[in-house]
DNA sequence: CGCCGACCTAGAACAAGTTTCAGAGTTGAT
DNA sequence: ATCAACTCTGAAACTTGTTCTAGGTCGGCG
């Protein structure tokens, strides 16, 4: 069924190559290449980790010409950063359907993360993957860097229960997630315990007061 | 003068390679090896940031043959995480002969990040260098990193003032450490601004109250 | 019907980090 | 002075990410 060449044409309108950013619409056939691309890739990661996602193999596994593959993600980085995208937005889903229990925001916060990070627990060397991806992606990757970054905030968001956060508790945000990212680093590299991991969300949780602003009043 | 034998017999008596932690005292012209590889890396990588620091180059420059680059740094990683110890520890001298001047432990927090920050600030790509190295050392490397670490936290112990600090007072230091690391590294990738950079940094040390224990009493 | 253009494939080629190896060079001990 | 045990050198080889080239496939259109 050629529903493909219409499509086809429409992207080649507008750009060369499929972007990761919603911008071109995909063929329900390159959509399902690229499907496969990162389900080949999170299998090897979920194996070795980052040093075990090796484009050839990603090639090979996705049944996908190398060239191909560099066509649907520019980088190693880019395909990896992809699959963080992927697992966020799937991690969402789950804790939109089952949100966190605490009663304060610090609690509930906390309670998110740490859930989160025993998702990631269970498969370590994906977690390494996405994480070592991430933090090495350069600017090339800025776009989808930022798309991870503001999903976290959005998760952290929905936690709180905040809809229209003030720049302060926004800075707060960012501070908990500098804290979330650079604690799973650490771990990743065996340099902290999970008691440390968890020390660490608990004090930033706590003490980055997000139940009201901190500059202006609240009468 | 004959000064290097015996000394390589220690070494060897040791290990087999000199290694970056103080375990293997170097000969004088090992130690001159040493230095020359350091100050060529942190030339390139002034010019160039991470990628223009190629080992081949650098051994060139530095004028070692390729396998005794690798015989002092294990790899390019390793390499770029020593320079930053030693940027780490002239700054740090340098703190300890200028130290912060603000009233309050916050103060001089921030006061000494941000005065590091601008530091890195006037040779951007070696900040890059130095910073994507180290996050991206994986495990083999976690010695030196961690050596890094406890670097920043002394640094930052000495800002504030603190000499026998809690375990509370570690954890908020760790926290401050972390956003640090995140906010410099969203800074070198574009994703944030330098107001950006110095509200985070104020927020997190303003928030993170290091004056006193927060468990235990303090009468 | 047969050609066009976009996409895809296979595979070579290139770049940079890392490893390896044979042959010097050094140095302390005998 | 010679030896043994190192370290250093120079160059090639190997690995993996990335790029390039030449040709193949497919759907729509003249």
């Amino acid at each position: 069924m050629p529903a493909e060449a219409n499509r086809d044409k429409a992207a080649k309108t507008e750009a060369d190559a499929p972007r990761t950013t919603p911008a071109s619409p995909l063929t329900e056939r390159q959509e399902a290449r690229r499907r496969r691309i990162l389900r080949a890739s999170a299998q090897l990661a979920v194996r070795g980790g980052f040093d075990a996602v090796q484009m050839r193999e990603v090639a090979e596994s996705s049944q996908v010409a190398l060239g191909t593959l560099y066509r649907y993600f520019p980088s190693k980085i880019h395909l990896l950063v992809a699959m963080m995208q992927d697992q966020l937005e799937r991690l969402h889903g789950t804790l939109r359907r089952k949100p966190p229990t605490g009663e304060t925001a610090a609690e509930r916060t906390a309670e998110t993360l740490m859930r989160a990070f025993r998702a990631l627990q269970r498969e370590p060397h994906l977690a390494e993957a996405m994480v070592r991806a991430l933090t090495f992606a350069d600017r090339s990757v800025s776009p989808e860097v930022d798309q991870v970054s503001r999903q976290t905030t959005a998760i952290i968001l929905d936690a709180v229960g905040l809809t229209g956060p003030t720049p302060d508790q926004l800075a707060a945000v960012r501070v908990i997630e500098h804290t979330w990212h650079a604690t799973l680093i650490a771990w990743l590299s065996g340099r902290a315990s999970l008691d440390q991991v968890k020390t660490d969300i608990e004090t930033v949780c706590r003490l980055m007061d997000l139940t009201a602003p901190k500059e202006t009043d609240t009468p």
